[in-house]
DNA sequence: GTCTATATAGGGATAGAC
DNA sequence: GTCTATCCCTATATAGAC
């Protein structure tokens, strides 16, 4: 791996660990057994840094949404775009933990992720307007609506509220897992008695 | 107003106005026309005008949250319950922007948020049980359950959801009674026909 | 209680040699 | 591309006079 890469490599991983606030530039390259002069040959700045992670992120988050090659079909398709969803906020999870701040500090970061929120709600509301169809999911529109946007909320801010919420020392892949069943409880009012009986045998299986 | 309150109370407005993160104790002293010393004199450190508005904040919650001298009995009440604790969470909104930091910094800070964070969820619960025995409200416990976490993690952070969301000059007084109407809404497939009228009604007449 | 002056520390970032 | 050395700035916090 090349430094460049390898510079931001370590910063995302310094950064969900320790949180944005809590890492220098120094602290980086000292990580890396780099001088803090190679890191600014490399990167401009530290917003530079965190501007180059943000689009790594946005391009996965992309592939995620979009909806072109997959056709949502089943509680199960829905249950695996939650759980992709949720992957790649973990991988990016200190995004997520200062998220108004950085948003205030680089405005492209803001205009990006503010377009990356409302696909994430528009998704969700294809994939419910699909099952919706196929009689899977009875709602009415203004439910299926509410609750799209209802589950872009809360998968945004899943990861803050565990914090908030959790012992610290609670294990990560569990909070995620618990994050999806959070979501998919939402909408088990509006399921058929066999996807709900479904929901409740994998609750037992995954909690 | 005594030069101790004074600070304590500059200090939550420029917290509010311009983020935590963003406000120097310099700054604070600054917009009060004091020096810097004299800050210090009243307040050891930063954290501790933090600590001290935190405290104030908590009394204010707290009194919302007892349930004591409330019987909660019908919808108005649950929109009553909620436009209380949205004015509270407005009025020290910079607690609420920057969470994680904040509980990660000051130990006390987190535990005390943990408990009312509870609190917030075990009152939701409380109401629509109570909605729930009166048939005002048709949902089996799990549920309701369900939505009472739901409710206090979106009340939580809603005014996250909205600032990343909405543009910057959107009217502050919106986003909040927005906020009610978003809980109301996943509420709403729960309630009575009468109830769901009315919400609709207030709906129209609020957004 | 309040001021002025200052200590201390650390973070972001650059210059210039190699 | 990488290093060393260092600059600049700002933030928290303290000392000591009034």
């Amino acid at each position: 791996m090349k430094t460049k890469e390898r510079i931001v490599a370590t910063a995302l991983q310094l950064f969900n660990e320790e949180g944005e606030p809590n890492v220098t530039t120094n602290h980086i390259a000292d990580e890396m057994d780099i001088s803090p002069g190679n890191l600014y040959y490399h990167y401009r700045s530290k917003d530079d840094i965190i501007w180059q992670i943000f689009q790594n992120y946005e391009e996965k988050i992309r592939q995620v949404l979009s909806q072109k090659n997959v056709n949502y079909a089943s509680l199960e398709d829905m249950w695996f775009y939650l759980h992709m969803v949720f992957e790649v906020i973990a991988e990016f999870r200190f995004l997520y933990r200062n998220l108004i701040q950085l948003m205030n500090r680089i405005d492209f970061l803001k205009r990006h992720f503010r377009r990356i929120l409302a696909m994430k709600s528009q998704t969700a509301l294809a994939i419910m307007t699909n099952l919706s169809e196929k009689n899977l999911l009875n709602a009415d529109k203004q439910t299926i609506a509410s609750l799209a946007d209802q589950i872009a909320l809360t998968a945004t801010f899943w990861l803050n509220y565990s914090i908030a919420i959790y012992d610290d020392d609670f294990d990560e892949e569990k909070k995620l897992s618990h994050g999806i069943f959070h979501i998919m409880r939402m909408v088990a009012p509006f399921l058929t008695e066999k996807d709900k009986a479904l929901l409740d045998e994998l609750s037992t299986q995954y909690l």
